[in-house]
DNA sequence: CGGCCAGGATTCATCTGATGACTTTCCCTT
DNA sequence: AAGGGAAAGTCATCAGATGAATCCTGGCCG
């Protein structure tokens, strides 16, 4: 086993043991690489790997964190690379964001409060409101993150996101299309906030599939086909620098 | 921006435009570390860290290379940290489990071919034969795995597979009460099984997810509770040591 | 007595240089 | 032409030194 594999499954196990906890200061570089048998840039390799799936977090001066461990500690870390997912992988990801839409919208309609419904119209309000594509694209975030969260399951609401965040990099909003779509994400959007608001789990359920069928349909109509037995793979005409 | 943040964002950069396809062998650490301005130290690190994410693999002694970057490749990488997530967040887990089996169940049952129906047919007789719980599970994972596959969307059967193989490492069937779990757990399967075979897409959502759900019981009942307020961390209990 | 501040100690961040291990390529020998 | 071995290319690892950010401690001042 090479040096950072050892330092990784040693620190990974430490953690999983529990002699690490969640939130801890992990031993400084030099104590750690001495008592894993690697060398102090090994382990922070080690380390590297380990932060950049969510698990630890080091601060500059102060030390080398355990994370809290919660799921969407864990899942955030798709979020960095997701995005390179080639076009026909996106599509299947929108099968999963529509089945899991579809509950999230089911069970917020069973489980909402006043305070959700009151959220939800204003976030509609201020879509219809703003000119902002952009901004457009945030509240729709916000709204859908909302009904995520009255479903009272975080991991899956942080799974969502991190799905949501891949589609947005497309911005349909931002076509010449872009105000007529938005009309219909608009309707969309009230059909399935009433559904939740009246307490009915079957409409929204099928109000969020629609809305995501929508989604995924302005997709395969408006972006560059893929060409057959290209392996996949992307050419250079990512929508990337307006927002990231 | 920190240096290894840039060599980072640089390096994906270049993936997510295209200028490294799927597959390419990237720039020797020198070179590219002179081209995005920094030591080979800190270019080594971000190489570690998209690694870890299923985005390159270093291989010794040839170079540095691009992953396929399919759906697998990217998920794959939370297997490897899921299994520290504490026992709250794994409850949360299975109610996602429950609602993606039932739809790959009923995706299945309508897209079946003769051959996964003998295939689900020889597992589930290989499962009922054998002693081994290890064996047992490693079937039962072949079992739903398959299904997954003839629902055809593998980012969906690799997220089910991440999240199977979390479950897994509970060990359920190593339990006193083990044997009873699995006959319980073999009926269930033949259940499933003959929906699919039957091209029933309802039944086979429904036995899907009442297997999950049967499987979340077992967990809630035979796992030690988790202490209120004590931040989900786990003690050392993790029964790692056999499979892993 | 309490708050503030300066300086030292601690810790991570980065760079440089050197050596070893593994793979691939290519040329020389048979 | 086939096989073997040397050489180049590349990642893996270690060691040492310096910089930067944070934390802590102790003394000073109000």
């Amino acid at each position: 086993m090479s040096a950072v594999d050892k330092a990784f499954h040693g620190l990974r196990h430490m953690i999983a043991t529990g002699r690490l906890g969640a939130g801890e200061r992990i031993p400084p570089e030099a104590e750690l690489g001495e008592e894993l048998g690697v060398s102090r840039g090994s382990l922070r390799e080690a380390v590297r790997m380990l932060a950049a799936l969510g698990v630890v977090e080091p601060r500059h001066g102060s030390g080398t964190y355990v994370s809290q461990l919660r799921p969407e500690d864990i899942i955030g870390s798709l979020s960095l690379t997701l995005e390179l997912l080639p076009l026909p992988g996106l599509l299947e990801v929108y099968e999963i964001r529509r089945v899991l839409e579809a509950h999230v919208a089911a069970k917020a309609a069973a489980r909402r409060t006043p305070e959700t419904v009151r959220t939800l119209f204003s976030l509609i309000e201020a879509m219809e409101a703003t000119d902002d594509p952009a901004e457009a694209s945030e509240l729709d975030h916000r709204f859908h993150a909302e009904i995520a969260r009255a479903a009272e399951n975080p991991t899956l609401a942080s799974l969502l996101a991190v799905f949501r965040a891949r589609s947005r990099k497309y911005q349909v909003f931002t076509l010449p299309e872009g105000p007529e779509l938005r009309r219909k994400s608009d309707a969309d959007h009230r059909v399935l906030a009433t559904a939740i608001a009246d307490r009915d789990p079957g409409s929204a359920a099928g109000a969020a599939e629609a809305h995501v069928t929508q989604t995924e349909r302005w997709l395969r109509a408006f972006m560059p086909p893929v060409e057959e037995g290209a392996q996949g793979r992307e050419k250079g005409g990512e929508a990337d620098g307006a927002l990231s």
